[in-house]
DNA sequence: CGATTCCTTGAAGGTTGTCAACGTTGGTGG
DNA sequence: CCACCAACGTTGACAACCTTCAAGGAATCG
């Protein structure tokens, strides 16, 4: 569970390098509903988000679309692609955001520095991580479990962040979106909302979320007798973010 | 889509020298049903799977059990795990099997040729490319797509690795373990099945697939109006494998 | 041969999807 | 300013899918 004190340091090295890299590159301004590869040039470029919300789409373009990950402001995006052949065509900005961008051969030259290299596959393993999560979400728990689940998730990924302090938060995903986050029809999100809503759980308006009753929004997840799925634990290192 | 020449055979040098790696340890023996952390000292080693399956859980132990990714001969398993901090105790074996082991801070060391460092990237954005595959299928296709879309899978990786060439593979998972791993009931897997056999698509008994037919199972997945996942596509570097 | 695990099947009921309609909001142009 | 439009949110009725419960059969292993 810990890291040796040697290789925790590494790590903050190569992420004080990578953003370093990232910061050396002028600031893209990207707008709400737009796909960076359609829209500017930044089509196979890898993104570092510096605020604003973004999604991901899976490579092949599913004809119902399904939204497999969502990034956070801190996030870098695009890593997965690096060496696969997909570009970013799938990603979508779901707010006003800003981003820093290298070229995919500038961060393979970076990869030549240890301490980058494993700091970008702790990246990758974030990421992964939230896969798996999101997959076990989905195929072990109902609809109240999942977006139950999901609040809890992004609450903890932007506290960690010291993006938030209390239990509001802006949640820039439409009903829709969420439903295709979780594999749900618009229509059922949007019931199950409200049911939360009545038993004064939690708070959706507006894309403004506020947990009402964190204790039973957490049980809401556990429950549903052999279902669960525990949101504790914390990663062993400081956060990326900024 | 292409990778530029110098890269793709920079990756190829760093499978050569990851595989050389992991061929300097001694194989050990796995039994099935074994995970690996309990009944061997195997706990925390990246392993490469050189013949059966296993299958991993997620990070937390979650009520009910989930199988969030299926590895097969060749397959590097532990690689996320690297820097995060869970261990092996998620990973199952589903059949005898052989692997080779190196501790963790022996891939560290290694991650300073870049060119394994890529290599390493590589494989964790293959993995996660497995993850967004399976989110996509279970978010967006009913039981029988799902199935339909496993089994599509497995061939797919299967031929891939040259590890077969007809239409039947042995497949070692349960079906208690198929519904874990695509997120449904037991009873609802083996309904689907045998409408599969019926209309003689295809063909599973004794662990051992036959597709019967390609096209029709194919177009179950796209089936289901909107709801459709392509499955074509090819990796850029010739498979890992052995 | 027990004991266990896996597979199989039926019936009943709950969760979720589909269809359809309407209200709301925000932006755009007359 | 208002009309219009488009996207999003909301709601009800109904059907389909899937789970749950229950029980029995088949196979494997000590």
């Amino acid at each position: 569970m810990k890291l040796p004190g040697s290789l925790h340091d590494e790590l903050a090295l190569g992420q004080r390098k990578l953003i370093a890299a990232f910061g050396s590159s002028v600031p893209h301004i990207l707008k709400a509903g737009e796909i960076p590869l359609e829209t500017t040039r930044l089509g196979d470029e890898i993104l570092h988000l510096r605020t604003g919300w973004a999604c991901q789409f899976p490579d092949i373009i599913s004809g119902r679309r399904t939204i497999v990950d969502v990034y956070l402001p801190g996030d870098v995006i695009g890593l997965d692609t690096l060496l696969g052949n997909r570009p970013l065509t799938n990603v979508l900005v779901l707010t006003s955001a800003t981003a820093q961008a290298i070229p995919p051969h500038r961060l393979v030259e970076l990869m030549a520095d240890r301490s980058t290299a494993l700091f970008i596959a702790w990246l990758l393993g974030q990421r992964q991580r939230r896969a798996d999560r999101l997959l076990a979400a989905i195929s072990g728990l109902d609809a109240r479990g999942r977006i139950a689940s999901m609040m809890l998730d992004f609450h903890r990924r932007l506290r960690r962040r010291r993006l938030i302090t209390g239990v509001t938060y802006s949640l820039p995903l439409s009903q829709v979106q969420i439903g295709q986050y979780l594999g749900l029809t618009v229509v059922h999100v949007n019931r199950v909302l409200r049911s939360l809503r009545a038993e004064r759980i939690l708070e959706l308006e507006k894309h403004c979320v506020t947990i009402i009753d964190l204790d039973r929004l957490s049980s809401v997840v556990e429950n549903h007798a052999t279902k669960s799925l525990n949101t504790s634990g914390s990663d062993s290192l400081a956060e990326v973010a900024n």
